[in-house]
DNA sequence: TTACCTGCAAAGAGTTTGCAGGTAG
DNA sequence: CTACCTGCAAACTCTTTGCAGGTAA
């Protein structure tokens, strides 16, 4: 089916016109029904094997951006090597296969409710968030 | 009190010679008896000041992360702007205070025992750490 | 037509590496 | 003495920015 009317949307809600290349690359991040994990480099190989247009990576850059502060995106810190995003924008946990540097979600059902038994006087806290590593069983 | 002899065994195990530059940047590491955050910048910032010695960046960078493939220190993953790195190198988890970039431990006690109720075929798990944002209460 | 966008290349930040002179053992 | 180490600067990687030509509205 065709959804580049959800796309043009998503782009002008984020103060962005609707071009090829923007269209481009909203279909890889929000035309799925699932979960979608990605470096900006991995973002740019898909691109490059799959549209038939030329991106930038200037491009690719101030799009996922703007996405990520328009909240369409999340950014997930895994190590810092390299940015990690994420088009599951709620507040989750993750599985990180360090044999494959693969990200994976946990649904908040598959993580007992966590109790942090300290708070900071004069700080509010804005996330709680799990890092499960895990590695190929040698 | 001396404890030159620690930090010279420290960097022994390490495969590192005990240089003058390094036992400054031990000094500063483990000469505590709290745990130490830092960045290889700011760890640069309080050499300046408060070493005697030059100390390139280069040697802070190939030492630190001697240590880190060593055990003697642990990196923490906040985003990928910069690395961080802790002297208490257990799996431990964190409150990250995003109003001053401030990591604080959080001892284990003080966070109710994390239950994941999803195994993933083939892999073990390395490590289960949360991370808590905070930020100022406006 | 006008403002915004694109691709390119150059600039920036953090980190790593190569090298010539210096130092631990 | 020899192998390892230091400081410096250059190189690298990831990300951002500046600019001249192109495109959406």
């Amino acid at each position: 089916m065709n959804n580049n009317h959800i796309f043009t949307e998503k782009l002008r809600t984020s103060g962005l016109r609707p071009t090829r290349q923007r269209i481009e690359i909203c279909k890889l991040l929000f035309d799925r029904k699932d979960t979608f994990h990605f470096t900006i480099n991995s973002l740019k190989n898909i691109l490059e094997n799959n549209s038939s247009e030329k991106i930038s990576l200037a491009t690719i850059y101030n799009t996922v951006q703007t996405f990520k502060k328009k909240g369409y995106l999340k950014e997930i810190s895994i190590n810092s090597d390299k940015s990690y995003f994420d088009t599951n924008v709620l507040n989750h946990h993750h599985f990180f296969n360090e044999s494959t540097n693969e990200l994976i979600d946990l649904k908040d059902s598959e993580v007992e409710n966590i109790k942090i038994k300290k708070t900071i006087p004069g700080k509010k806290v804005k996330s709680i968030e799990v890092l499960v590593k895990i590695a190929n069983n040698k």
